[in-house]
DNA sequence: ACTTGTGAAGCATTTCACAGCC
DNA sequence: GGCTGTGAAATGCTTCACAAGT
């Protein structure tokens, strides 16, 4: 299955909500893509790789294909993460919004800092890192989240192995290592400013010519 | 260039600020696959696109090839951005610790929220977004972060634009239409975990196949 | 007439293989 | 012997073109 095409799944999940919100009741491949600026036949190919969906004349019926995504990408259930690390980011991503009508629920948040263990952080209270193993057996988190600096993300992943989580989410700007069954996806604010750095760069050259 | 070059180099930067660190005077491209697990091919084949930095038999020199890729990135001077949303996100973004050591600077944090305006947010003080496209006169951000929840993402971003930056980096949950000459990086948390959870699908089916 | 699903073509990126240099 | 830079081959993804269905 195309790493693209899974990212882009979550793109047609987002608007198809959206569309059922609204009332609507069938969408073509072409009305996505006045959404979302993703080519229709881009849309079409991707849906096609988990079966036919769409008729054609008519379009793909809303509930339908969301409900089939939704079951596709598990969504269906609960999914509970554990956060390894209380400082800023952690304690954002504990307090985050975008959690409560989705599946996933944040189930535990760790920390080595001994000033933090025991306090209180939103609905959680901060637990100690090297209890993560034993108190996941309770917690049942498949999902983990490195929120913590780069020099303790091994580490922190390495916890979240042994604990049994199936994948992890980091946000610490470092390459983890990890048995090669859990999967890993990173999320980097400083490389996406660098990036944009760069793209700035073009406009800048275009001053600077003149 | 191929963006995905792009994306690389942010890596390579962050691997030589650590061999500087270290007092590492040369590294092969063997040497930084070991760090990075990104194939020796692959990273001789992205620098090559931007000049001959290594000499055979020998490597890279660390000093000289991080100053390249830092110029080439136009991470040698001062980023200024300023971030939409005063928010948890907005608020963890502007105390992140990443940026300290970096080009990057917040130099404002704007919000449409009454009851947030003019409260002071660590160093800085939340201004009316409405003010944004005037107060950017002096700030001079080049970087807009949109830090709002979905339904204001496309108005926060039509304020950035106005305000003349040249790039946008989204952590909203939505598609925004700017102008083909800004570029826009999108980080989606809820995507990144939906992600994840269709990886962790297959080792569920395998228990689920006994 | 409108829309899907899909093989085939086209394009982009990665990997290979090796000539050339230290 | 070890390493880089790079054409060429291989792979992977996107776009096209159109047959088939409504």
């Amino acid at each position: 299955m195309p790493e693209p095409t899974l990212a882009r799944l979550s793109h047609y999940l987002r608007c198809l909500r959206q569309l059922a919100a609204e009332g609507v009741q069938t969408v073509s491949s072409a009305a996505m893509e006045a959404r979302l600026s993703i080519p229709s036949t881009q849309i079409r190919k991707d849906l096609s790789h988990f079966g036919e969906f769409g008729r054609p004349g008519i379009g793909y019926d809303v509930q339908h294909l969301l409900e089939h995504l939704t079951e596709i990408m598990r969504l269906d259930r609960e999914q509970r993460a554990v956060i390894v690390g209380a400082g800023n980011l952690g304690s954002a991503l504990l307090g985050y919004g975008g959690f409560v009508n989705s599946p996933f629920r944040i189930v535990g948040i760790f920390d080595n800092n001994f000033s933090k263990i025991g306090r209180p952080l939103w609905n959680l209270e901060i637990q100690d890192v090297h209890r993560l193993p034993e108190l996941n057996k309770e917690l049942g988190a498949d999902i983990g989240i490195v929120a913590v600096p780069a020099a303790a993300a091994q580490e922190a992943a390495d916890m979240l192995v042994e604990a049994g989580v199936r994948a992890i989410l980091n946000f610490a700007p470092a390459v983890i290592n990890v048995p090669k069954d859990i999967a890993v996806r990173d999320v980097d604010v400083t490389r996406e400013m660098e990036i944009l750095s760069f793209h700035i760069k073009r406009a800048d050259d275009a001053e600077e010519a003149e």
